[in-house]
RNA sequence: GCCUCGGUGGCGGAAUUGGUAGACGCGCUGGACUCAAAAUCCAGUAAUGGCAACAUUGUGAGAGUUCGAGUCUCUCCCGAGGCACCA
């Protein structure tokens, strides 16, 4: 049999990719030193969730994307690190596994193993050393550090406070993940909830957060969502006083050139003022149930009655505008809203449209303090702020008697007709100014005054005549003539204007001046002036008017200031980011609520007292001293005088001293006879004090009288156990059944409103040295009312782990299911090693993600968090390519992270991505893919069909990657095809030709390709590589030995970064030992680049009418005579004139005729 | 309502940033090979008129700037994404 010579090959995708695979995972081609790496670059992606679905082709189309670009780098000789983990903690996962009824862990382990197998079959340069999950205690260990570091500093912090709740998630939701009132994930409506929280203090990061914008490497519309979300707006603070009553209240403004135009406050339904001027509203029943009606709606609700304006005004109560001491009423509205600003604002209906349609629905005054401002033809006559010369012009429309015709005249000497118009001097009155120029130009007297058409506006002119700029404040009216009657005019003044009376289509046509065109309009009701949000000129406003907007809130800022009355402010849309939920598939946030710790910090003051013929250390009392200080109290254990023949004058003004140091959360402590002691100093104090714990108090009448006379006094003295009672939270009566000395019915009789009778056995009288149980007892006591506080757990006991559960389901009251295990629940406090309860929240997946690509790079120390010279080697990231639906929250959130990282020292840059690219969505049938569409591709069966290569360059083709694209069938079938040819044709070019002449081709491709792959446009570049292959097809057997190679090498290289694995096949081909990726992107030689021969397009008139094809090095001067010489021009330029040649050197040629 | 980005053949999409509109691919039409089909190969393919060379029109609509506009300016229409009573 004999062996057909240079037979090609069968395309076999499927060994093909298998056999390069193991390959480069054997080799180690994509896993670079992370220490020695002499050229670092980091392609980062977005790492994915891991749904048990599998790889989504939305997946694959973004990480293969970021491959070729990683691919490239590659192959301009960086040591590129491409890692790839799972970001598989989070809501997300946990519902899947609630509806397939399976638990998290297992859908977890299995879904992990699937991504996987999908990530290497794709054929991207992972470096599979270094993957990072973030459900796995190795990796959630440093999230929970991060907490740690953030709680340190101050920046996590809790609080109560109305939060997102989905019912059906049963969780927390941040203000990002709601989108119009709806959960993002489920599409419930949400909740308003109280509920205790996590926070970060992202907000302390606002102005950083925005500022860095400007310098960071990102595309513009990613940019302004963020600036959008963090929402800076710059104005100021204006303090209203309400009359007769000294409260100031204060309001956020963006304009407060616009405060003399202010006619009423508005605040939010949730304002202090409404409780704090209560008894001043007369109508306290409409303002409340408003309120009331207000705070109970739901995002919902607003959202649905959104821009119908509703409010009340609280009669009563009346504001003082600071500037000009006008008092203004004051209405609730709940169209301004608590959280933004001071929740109260100042109106000016005139000049915002929110306030001028609430002032028209309730009848409230509009005044205008802004005039619009026009320029005339870029003129602007503003100097140093203020305008040049200033006149009050007057603009009338006057309407004939009986037709529909209006007043024209026409200025001899002066181009066009105008109305009517003049000038005023200030605080005359405009009407009668009007009525006079009227009577005064036409001679019509008998005007009717109709209306004034909208209000002022501002207009620079030059003033002709006079030869000075000025600007005009224009005021136009509209008036009715009643009659034809005359007055009778000088002959002088007759000759000055000609008088006419035009038709409304006329008008239009026959007016020129921008004042009158703007009257005009005004009057046609097509130019709405009412309310004008603009920037302009001030009016109506004092010492403010003629300044323009910029300018006038610079000058009321200043006065404002220095009267008291307000000062300039920044508010943020940004709100802190709640990182809780109350959910169980999420790293535990490590902390301990510990009531010890709160209680040391509280200090708590006890007075121990002690009883009959002992002292302050005796029996128990200083053994529970002791044992008091340990948990933080402040004790004092008196030896009261005389104890063995004690008067009780003698004790209580001992006990004095001390019972004047305590309050409402001390205690006290006695024994015995200092029980009554304790009773008669409540009975006789001033101040009310928290607990009494009184053991075997000797309250009762007949104990023994044989011990002095004192005694005796001291215990006939009767107890007023009315005013004890006043003095006291709670009292604890601790007895012993087998007490000789005291009887349990006596303390039956007492009845106190907060009391406590505990009985014991075998205590005797109390008086041995140490009563464990009796602690322990006191104890509880102190802990019942202290709230605990929040200690962090220590960074070596880190991870918090996440405790095996069989039931994880959320139960929907406010806590997540942790708190169900008490296992995890109760523990040591970290800091004072007392009984604690475990934190039951998880924090946030978006936590999660914020800081993994520190991660990758040290995933093999398990003793800090990175690697701090590493990350100074690799970071920040030089790429970052992923979807535009994270362009707001995790963008944000890990740069935050960052800042904060940068802030405490561990990092020495401020940005975490030194470029980021946001990929578009892919699509199928013009709709998003989902399950529910059944429009699902999945990337198995593409692969098993046509190969990963033809899929990756299919992916690329479809679209700008930028935009995302739609999927067709036909399409990867078409690029199957395409794959297929360039196999053959590289097979088939042998080298036996008598060589091709131009070969131009190889160099141009190389160039455009590698400036398509910097610029990330995909599709273009896969369309040069057709191309390509197109030309290598036509001239397969024509290259000669050394174009072979070229041509041939040339394509490995092109096609490697999205057909890895042919080019690999290609590479090895072509003899290469090492793989293609760990060579050089050939450079191609710009004298190849241009052609021998180029083409000129001529133009006549701008046409196209020919084209030259002519030598490369031509001059102008050649072109020239070409051109003129072209029988084709000539026809069209036939015997006119050329006026012009232009000439675009290379390219064209026009000839203007 | 506001902000951002878009609107180009039957379809996905190109166009050096003001300089040949429709690259490249899909689809379609015709042809070759085949008994036939698939695959493959060759040719054509914006519209209109013409046998043809060629001419005219043409980048959502209208206007403008320019020798020349898909690209710049203004007005309007449509679509996508984001924000939405943020003072």
């Amino acid at each position: 049999m004999t062996k057909k010579k240079n037979s090609i090959p069968k395309y076999n995708f499927r060994s093909i990719e298998k056999k390069w695979q193991k390959q480069w995972e054997e080799k180690g081609v994509y896993r670079p030193d992370p220490d020695k790496a002499k050229r670092p670059f980091y392609n980062l992606m977005m790492f994915p969730y891991p749904s048990a679905e599998g790889l989504h082709v939305g997946n694959t189309y973004a990480f293969t994307g970021a491959d070729v670009y990683g691919r490239f780098k590659k192959l301009q000789g960086f040591d590129v690190f491409e890692p790839i983990g799972l970001d598989g903690f989070g809501i997300h996962s946990e519902n899947y596994a609630m509806k397939i009824g399976e638990h998290i862990k297992d859908v977890s382990k299995r879904s992990e193993k699937n991504f996987y197998r999908q990530l290497h079959e794709i054929g991207n340069m992972y470096d599979w050393s270094r993957t990072v999950e973030t459900y796995k205690p190795e990796y959630y260990k440093w999230t929970q550090w991060l907490f740690l570091q953030m709680f340190k500093s101050d920046l996590a912090y809790q609080k109560k406070a109305k939060v997102n709740w989905c019912p059906l998630c049963k969780t927390v939701l941040s203000d990002e993940q709601v989108i119009a009132g709806e959960c993002e994930r489920c599409d419930s409506t949400v909740e308003k909830k109280e509920l205790k929280q996590w926070f970060f203090s992202i907000t302390k990061y606002a102005d950083k957060l925005l500022k860095n914008l400007d310098w960071i490497d990102w595309p513009s519309d990613v940019k302004t969502n963020q600036k959008n979300w963090i929402g800076k707006s710059v104005g100021a603070e204006v303090y209203f006083e309400i009359k007769k009553s000294g409260e100031k209240i204060s309001v956020f403004t963006t304009r407060p050139d616009t405060l003399f135009g202010a006619t009423y406050l508005v605040v939010a339904p949730e304002h202090s003022l409404l409780k704090s001027e209560k008894s001043k509203i007369k109508n306290q029943k409409e303002v409340f149930g408003y309120v009331e009606r207000a705070l109970k709606k739901t995002e919902q609700q607003r959202k649905n009655e959104e821009k119908v304006k509703t409010g009340v005004e609280l009669k009563g109560v009346n504001a003082i505008n600071p500037v000009n001491g006008e008092e203004i009423p004051v209405w609730v509205a709940d169209y301004v809203l608590a959280e933004y600003g001071t929740g109260a604002i100042m109106a000016v209906p005139a000049h915002d449209e929110r306030d001028f349609e609430f002032a028209k629905k309730f009848g409230l005054s509009i005044r205008q303090v802004v005039a619009p401002f026009y320029k005339v033809k870029g003129k602007d006559v503003v100097k140093n702020g203020k305008l040049w010369t200033r006149r009050n012009i007057v603009n009338v429309v006057v309407k004939h008697w009986k037709d529909d015709k209006y007043l024209m005249i026409n200025r001899k000497g002066q181009e066009g007709e105008t109305f009517v118009l003049g000038s005023a001097k200030d605080g005359e009155d405009f009407v009668k100014v009007a009525q006079r120029e009227v009577r005064e130009e036409t001679g019509y007297k008998n005007l009717i005054f109709k209306k004034q058409l909208g209000g002022k506006f501002v207009q620079t002119f030059y003033a002709n005549h006079k030869g000075v700029s000025r600007f005009g404040v224009n005021n136009s009216f509209y008036f009715e003539l009643k009659n034809g009657a005359m007055e009778k005019m000088s002959e002088k003044e007759q000759a000055k204007h000609e008088v006419m009376w035009v038709s409304k289509k006329d008008v239009s046509r026959k007016l020129k001046i921008e004042n009158h065109i703007k009257t005009w309009n005004r009057f046609l009701g097509k130019e709405n002036e009412n309310c004008f949000v603009g920037e302009g000129v001030s009016v109506n406003s004092e010492y403010l008017n003629d300044l323009k907007t910029a300018d006038a809130k610079k000058e009321i800022i200043g006065r404002l200031t220095k009267k008291k009355q307000g000062k300039k402010t920044v508010d943020f849309k940004l709100r802190d980011w709640c990182i809780s939920r109350q959910r169980y598939w999420g790293p535990p946030i490590p902390v301990v609520h510990c009531k010890g710790c709160a209680l040391k910090k509280e200090k708590i003051k006890v007075l121990l007292v002690h009883g009959f013929g002992v002292g302050g250390d005796s029996n128990w009392f200083g053994w529970m001293k002791k044992e008091l200080k340990k948990i933080g109290c402040e004790v004092f254990s008196p030896s009261l005088p005389k104890s063995n023949d004690p008067s009780l004058s003698w004790w209580l003004s001992e006990l004095k001293k001390y019972s004047s140091k305590l309050d409402e959360k001390s205690l006290i402590i006695s024994h015995s006879l200092g029980s009554r002691a304790v009773a008669h100093l409540l009975a006789g104090s001033k101040n009310r004090i928290g607990k009494w714990i009184s053991v075997a108090g000797a309250f009762g009448d007949e104990e023994r009288k044989d011990r002095g006379k004192n005694f005796e006094k001291f215990v006939s003295k009767k107890i007023e156990w009315k005013k004890v009672d006043e003095k006291i939270d709670q009292v604890h009566f601790v007895l012993s059944k087998d007490d000789r000395w005291i009887d349990t019915k006596h303390h039956e009789k007492i009845k106190l409103s907060n009391q406590i009778n505990t009985v014991w056995e075998g205590y005797s009288h109390f008086a041995k040295k140490k009563y464990p149980h009796l602690r322990d007892y006191i104890v509880d006591a102190l802990f019942e009312d202290v709230e605990p506080i929040a200690v962090p757990v220590s960074e070596k006991d880190l991870p918090v782990k996440l405790p095996p559960m069989e039931d994880f389901l959320p139960e929907g009251k406010g806590k997540g299911p942790l708190a169900k295990n008490e296992k995890f629940v109760n523990t040591k406090c970290p800091v004072c090693g007392g009984q604690g309860e475990r934190e039951t929240d998880v924090s946030d997946p978006f936590v999660d993600s914020s800081w993994y690509f520190f991660r990758y790079l040290s995933t093999e120390f398990h003793d800090k968090v990175f690697d701090k010279k590493r990350t100074k080697k690799w970071l920040p990231v030089d790429s970052y390519i992923g979807g535009k639906e994270h362009t707001v929250l995790h963008l944000l959130y890990s740069r935050f992270v960052t800042m904060v990282l940068n802030d405490l020292g561990y990092i020495d840059f401020d940005e975490p991505y030194k470029r980021f690219f946001g990929h578009g969505l892919i699509t199928k049938d013009g709709a998003k893919m989902s399950k529910s569409k059944g429009n699902v591709i999945n990337p198995d069966d593409m692969i098993k069909k046509y190969g990963a290569d033809s899929m990756r360059l299919y992916l690329r083709f479809l679209g700008d990657f930028s935009q995302g694209g739609c999927w067709r069938d036909s399409g990867i079938e078409g690029m199957s095809r395409f794959v297929n040819r360039m196999w053959k044709v590289f097979y088939e070019i042998q080298g036996e030709g008598k060589g091709v002449k131009i070969m131009s081709m190889t160099d141009k491709t190389i160039k455009v390709v590698e400036e398509d792959l910097e610029k990330l446009s995909f599709n273009t570049a896969v369309a040069r590589i057709m191309e390509f292959v197109n030309w290598a097809k036509e001239n397969k057997t024509d290259f000669d030995k050394v174009q072979a190679v070229k041509v041939k090498e040339s394509l490995a290289f092109i096609i490697s970064p999205f057909a890895p694995h042919v080019a690999e096949e290609f590479w090895s081909q072509l003899s290469h030992k090492r793989s293609i990726f760990e060579s050089l992107w050939p450079k191609f030689d710009p004298k190849n680049v241009f052609d021998e021969q180029i083409e000129i397009v001529v133009q006549v008139n701008g046409k196209v009418r020919d084209r030259l094809i002519i030598s490369r090095d031509v001059t102008e001067d050649e072109v020239r005579v070409a051109v003129l010489e072209s029988e084709k021009v000539q026809k069209y330029v036939g015997d006119k004139k050329v006026k012009k040649l232009i000439y675009i050197s290379g390219r064209l040629m026009s000839v203007v005729v």
